[in-house]
DNA sequence: CACACCTACTCAACAAATTGAGTATCCCAT
DNA sequence: ATGGGATACTCAATTTGTTGAGTAGGTGTG
């Protein structure tokens, strides 16, 4: 149900095609609200059809045509009421290492500290990746300066609570890796 | 896919229900792994039937009888082979509010402050209930003593993961607040 | 000049998650 | 004495999400 509404809160940002917007899903909202391209593809023909969004098709010279959308007012509409009803359910974390720390006593100590740092250094790049995206944000402005002057606050906000999150990763890993090396000193 | 080895992990605390694990599934690893009743009584029947677990009806006066579920010797060993696989995707947050803060340009800034309210409250909530299941846990323990004796230290390193988590969000929270409150002053 | 990867999708099948109702007993407070 | 909540589930329908294959031209790399 909320798919359809990240979609539209993406196309705030502006035109755009099914296959920009599984690019976007893979980098900004992906923090907040993972999609795959043909989940997201159902869901622009659903929203299409509803008139919430509209299409018109760009013809291509050298590349496949591509069909672009765009907010209609209702659609508009029904965002802005969407963003003033309560939230119902609150944060859900899905988080595969997690069961597998959780069940960690009784594998190799050396396993589990690999799959740890494996999730650190992807952290890591993701976490570089929001520092890339807010900087072409701020635009060399502070971000004082930034949050006075721009006229749409939100991307920046969730992009923030992106940055908390993933920093808040890295940490937690250094921790368990500190925790687990403790227990298991390096031979 | 992996709520079966969320569930199979829940089982390591010791014989349960169905019931009781839904109670688990609320507090402790709703945190990483969300799931209904419903979907815990279909899982827990698949796994019986695989024979990852055993089912042992209990008679009760007062109430209705209950089955308490046990891990068998295949149940733990396909938990800790899971455990040592490589994670395949990495965490997924889905966070409703979030899209209604990247939406939220064009709506009542009074209605957004109230929606990370009732977020940090919330987070607040789930944090408290966190700490005292670390107290528990620690039993009167430094952190440094339980991390030496304990045999398990799986389930403290998620729960700290958790808290790190949820005190990440109540500052996030507290920061979107500050930002909102400069830009709309309480009047 | 072969091979992999990028754009730009569609189709189909399946697995997992959500929602809502239904059953039945007991306890506690108003 | 009546209503609400807790225990302890089951069943069914629907919506979401995932996986894998297929199409088809274009670009870049060794």
């Amino acid at each position: 149900m909320s798919l359809k509404y990240a979609v539209l809160a993406a196309l705030l940002e502006g035109e755009a095609s099914g296959y920009e917007l599984s690019k976007v899903f893979d980098v900004s909202l992906a923090n907040f609200w993972p999609a795959t391209p043909q989940q997201l593809y159902r869901e622009l023909e659903r929203l299409a059809q509803d008139g919430l969004i509209e299409a018109r098709v760009v013809q291509q010279e050298r590349r496949p045509n591509k069909r672009l959308f765009t907010l209609t007012d209702a659609g508009r509409g029904e965002l802005t009421a969407f963003a003033a009803e309560p939230t119902r359910r609150p944060t859900a974390l899905r988080d595969e290492l997690l069961i597998k720390i959780q069940a960690m006593d009784g594998t190799d100590p050396e396993v589990t500290r690999a799959l740890v740092e494996e999730r650190m250094s992807w952290a890591r790049g993701k976490l570089a990746r929001y520092e890339r995206v807010r900087d072409r944000l701020l635009d060399g402005r502070t971000e004082e300066e930034y949050l006075r002057e721009a006229d749409r606050i939100g991307p920046y906000l969730t992009l923030m609570g992106g940055i908390a999150f993933e920093s808040e990763n890295v940490r937690w890993c250094e921790r368990v890796l500190a925790i687990l090396g403790r227990r298991v000193p390096l031979s």
